[in-house]
RNA sequence: GGGCGGUUAGCUCAGUUGGUUAGAGCGUUGCGUUGACAUCGCAAAGGUCGUAGGUUCGAGUCCUAUACCGCCCA
């Protein structure tokens, strides 16, 4: 193997690894500008992000893979345009989640937690956390992240740990935290409360019971009543009409007998009742019912709770006591029924809450917790948006934002959990204070007892991610870090956590700090599958982006990620677009190759000036434009189609038409070799700077052998920006101002060389004229003949022609009527292949006519179009293309008819 | 009930300042191959851009209505 040789395809499993390692042992993940250095220069901006905290305990899943690539790729964007560049990685204590996979484990060995007690379970999670906690992180490594690891931070970590207690003691000292009871939605498994955020509601088929309330007057009357919940019967405090009813108005002021219970209950009156829904009239219970709950607090009316923990019932049900909350309600239903209250039963479809984690019911109940009260800081939230402040990406989520924020409710934070921030929170046993401090006290703030004990509860995960951005770089501390990077800049994630996270770090960020958190939200959409199912394992469509990367490569994985999705858009994910773009980092490489091997072909220095060929010039204005258009487009964040763009360019133009010339090119030998080496290096390197943030691996590997080879050769080419050490520290193509050349290089290069060579190319395999038989051509033009002279040995090898003749006019004579011929619209050329195979003339007349026709439609479009007002209003440039594409086309179908006639 | 998206080729999707012949990948069909690449090349077939109006010289792109699908919130 000889020096410049490279395998032959890219081993991505070889690469991977190596590469990361040589990447992060070199420093680059690290900000270029630090605070903590002495060179520190802090007027310059930096970039950062935070990256959205995953799991401590939790496994890589193709949602991580997609934050990852789209963080990775802004972030090394703006490392390579010099930017000071800090992406801060950590993880997230995930409360319910880790404790849910600590118990389990205990249960496998037929324990509880209850069982070994709050401070052994908690000592047991640690080690939980310490076995399991690197393999995420470990697996966001293999993504190619370039997060500064040495700043990687922990949601219950020490410093977050002292940045939670500080924010919740701020805003308990500000009076924005509370506790007391209040109807929230509990978790009868986990034995928690959770926000209205972690339940979610699924249509479900139900039953609709309705009953008779029996009137507690003897009369016998009845009211019937409906529910999908018979067993909250139990705790009803009252029967609700609307004033307005006439069938029910005589029972308002009355009182009625809860079923079974025999409980004395009113009849009152309320507009909220829907007269037209199942009866027209309501039962109320305050305690289990959100609406009830309102229509408690206005009447004044007792909220009965009948549920305990675990959602049995409790001493209020009576007889029904220390059933289960569905074993309860069958017996009670069939109980009802014996007593003759039970009036019909039918089918109904209902929203069931379900726990988001779990998907258990989740019973609303009435419970003492601790809240944010969230209006203030939301109202802050909201202007930090509305002025500008902070910009969504897509747009359209502002407004979702705005709906959501403006009819925000309370913030249920206390879980009872052993897994999280404790809340800091003590109480007094003596004199029932409560001591809420910074400090762990050891005295009752207000009468100075011993006798103090903690709150037993934790604070909802989301409570500490919230404070994220901030607390990552130190704060509450004014650190170096917090300094310089706060706030930060672009923060991305999926959209589904816009409420949970987004919308809090915002809050948080400025009620604390008094910024917003970052400027930008860049919100990415869900992965799905293929066809859109989104991935469950029950459904068994989960792809792993482990087992992904493992047989398609990293770059594969991340290109596929970041160029098949637009800003907010769910995604769907194959293997087959997966291995579509394996094949694009092979060709890559494969090209790679090509470039590096070309250099042995090459002198190391010119002897004149250049002389570029067309296929040189249109490769340059090309790329040139290129360059252009994916700066513009990062510029808006709009990665995927700037990946695509990178992706058509390098494949169609760059791999199949410049490199196919550079071989003719470099077979000349002297300049022509050089000036072609040097347009090869040129472009791939431009190609690889602007393809690193999406597939590093591939490119840095390539860069580096490139580099070598170019070194090691001695042939003398230089590349824009420089040889740096890495890619990944290479400057990145900044565009260029376009110049005069541009247009006409790439316009001469696509009517003499592309269009040409494809016709022929199609002719020849029209009327099956096999490639390896070389082939006379005649091509009548009144353009193309200098650019043809010029080009032509490319054309002749690309084409495989014998002779070429160039002529100005179609020549009489009766070969070329049965010549198979093609037009060339672009320049109004036509041109014929010399067979002696004698064509059918029947055949070739119709497959000039059809020519014709299909060209005379153009005619015809192109000249109604300029007789319209187009003419007069367009643009004149626009209209003249228009203009200079008829006379073409006029060109072409008078050269069509002239062949017609002479047949 | 309120809000937000989507509807473009057989499938999955791009298509952001409106420019007049709508693109890709996969799939299908035909041809091709010892030198960058079969993880390939060259080509072909395939779409009245959901429907109906409107604005405009010009609409997949902007506006209105409507149908269907999806998501979020209540």
């Amino acid at each position: 193997m000889s020096k410049f040789e490279l395998p032959k395809a890219y081993d991505f499993q070889a690469t991977e690894k190596r590469i990361y390692k040589f990447w992060e042992s070199a420093g680059y993940f690290q900000p270029s500008n630090d605070p903590n250095k002495p060179d520190f220069d802090p007027t310059k901006k930096p970039f950062v992000i935070s990256i959205p905290p995953p799991n401590v305990t939790g496994k890589l899943h193709l949602g991580h893979a997609m934050f990852i690539s789209m963080e990775d790729l802004m972030i090394r964007h703006a490392r390579m345009k010099g930017i000071p560049t800090l992406w801060v990685p950590g993880t997230d204590h995930a409360g319910i989640a880790t404790q849910l996979q600590v118990e389990k484990e205990l249960a496998g060995e037929g324990i509880t937690r209850d069982d070994i007690g709050r401070e052994a379970f908690v000592k047991r999670t640690w080690e939980w956390k310490e076995e399991y906690g690197g393999h995420i992180t470990q697996q966001i490594r293999r993504l190619g992240a370039s997060c500064d690891w040495t700043r990687e931070r922990f949601t219950l970590d020490e410093g977050l740990s002292v940045a939670v207690r500080e924010a919740f003691v701020r805003l308990y000292e500000k009076g924005l935290i509370y506790r007391g009871p209040r109807l929230i939605n509990w978790s009868p498994n986990l034995r928690t409360a959770v926000s209205d955020l972690e339940v979610e509601y699924s249509q479900e088929q139900g039953t609709l019971y309705y009953f008779k309330y029996m009137l507690a007057d003897d009369s016998g009357d009845f009211i019937p009543v409906a529910t999908t919940r018979p067993e909250t019967i139990l705790g009803d405090s009252a029967v609700a009409v609307h004033p307005e009813d006439d069938r029910y108005q005589k029972y308002i002021g009355k009182m009625a007998l809860v079923p079974m219970l025999g409980r004395e209950i009113p009849v009152i009156a309320d507009t909220y009742v829907d007269r037209e829904f199942g009866t027209g009239a309501l039962k109320i219970t305050p305690a289990h019912d959100p609406h009830d709950y309102e229509i408690g607090m206005n009447h004044n009316l007792e909220s009965i709770n009948i549920l305990n923990k675990d959602a049995t019932i409790n001493e209020n049900g009576g007889p029904y006591q220390s059933l289960d909350r569905f074993v309860c309600r069958k017996q009670l239903w069939s109980d009802m029924k014996e007593a003759g209250l039970v009036i019909k039963e039918e089918p109904y479809a209902l929203n069931v809450p379900r726990s988001q984690r779990g998907g258990e019911i989740i019973e609303p109940m009435i419970s003492t917790q601790w809240f944010v009260k969230i209006q203030p800081l939301a109202q802050a939230a909201l202007e930090a948006v509305q002025n500008g402040q902070i910009r969504i990406i897509p747009d359209h989520f502002t407004k979702v934002y705005y709906n959501w924020l403006e009819n925000i409710q309370d913030w249920c934070i206390s879980r009872q959990l052993w897994w999280g921030h404790r809340i800091p929170v003590w109480y007094c046993d003596d004199c029932h204070a409560l001591t809420v401090a910074r400090e762990d006290p050891t005295q009752c703030s207000q009468c100075n007892s011993m006798h103090i004990h903690q709150d037993e509860d934790v604070l909802d995960t989301w409570f500490s991610s919230g404070l994220w951005p901030f607390s990552t770089l130190g704060w509450p501390e004014e650190t170096p870090d917090y300094n310089y990077f706060y706030p930060t800049t672009v923060l991305e994630t999926g959209y589904d956590i816009l409420f949970f996270w987004v919308a809090r770090m915002i809050m948080d960020g400025i009620e604390f700090t008094g910024k917003p958190p970052f400027e930008t939200v860049y919100l990415h959409g869900l992965v799905r599958d293929g066809n859109g199912q989104k991935m469950s394992k029950t459904k068994g469509n989960v792809i792993d982006p482990l087992t992904v990367m493992d047989t398609l490569g990293t770059d594969a994985l991340r290109f596929t990620l970041l160029v098949g999705s637009t800003p907010g858009k769910d995604t769907n994910l194959s293997i087959d677009k997966v291995e579509a773009n394996r094949n694009f980092a092979n060709k890559i490489w494969n090209a790679g190759r090509f470039v590096i091997s070309a250099l042995e072909k090459t002198p190391a220095k010119p002897i004149g000036e250049p002389r570029w060929t067309s296929a040189d010039e249109f490769i340059h204005a090309r790329m040139r434009s290129v360059v252009r258009d994916v700066n513009y487009l990062f510029e808006n964040y709009q990665y995927g189609e700037a990946g695509r763009q990178i992706y058509d360019f390098f494949w169609s133009e760059f791999a199949d038409w410049y490199i196919e010339l550079a071989k003719l090119q470099l077979n000349e030998g002297g300049d022509q070799a050089y000036y072609t080496a040097l347009t090869l290096v040129r472009v791939l390197d431009k190609c690889l700077r602007l393809l690193h943030p999406f597939t590093p691996f591939v490119t840095e590997e390539l860069w580096q052998a490139l580099k070598k080879a170019v070194q090691d050769s001695g042939v003398d080419i230089s590349v824009e920006g420089g040889w740096a050490e890495a890619l990944i520290v290479a400057r990145w193509s900044e565009s260029m101002k376009e110049e005069e050349w541009e247009k006409p290089a790439i316009q001469s290069f696509q009517t003499g060389m592309i269009e040409v060579v494809k016709a022929i190319r199609n002719t020849r395999l029209e009327n099956k004229l096999p490639f390896q038989d070389a082939v006379e051509v005649s091509i009548v033009t009144n353009t193309l003949q200098a650019y043809l002279e010029k080009e032509l040995p490319f054309i002749t090898a690309l084409c495989n022609l014998s002779k070429v003749n160039i002529l100005a006019e179609l020549p009489h004579g009766e070969k070329y009527r049965q010549y198979p011929s093609a037009s060339l619209p672009l320049s109004g050329s036509t041109l014929f292949i010399h067979t002696s195979n004698e064509g059918l003339l029947a055949e070739k007349r119709h497959q000039l006519e059809s020519e014709l026709s299909s060209i005379q439609a153009q005619i015809n479009r192109l000249e109604t179009l300029l007789e319209s007002d187009f003419a007069k209003k367009a643009p004149e440039n626009v209209v003249q293309k228009e203009r200079d594409r008829l006379e073409a086309y006029q060109d072409t179908a008078d050269k069509l008819k002239n062949q017609l006639k002479t047949l």
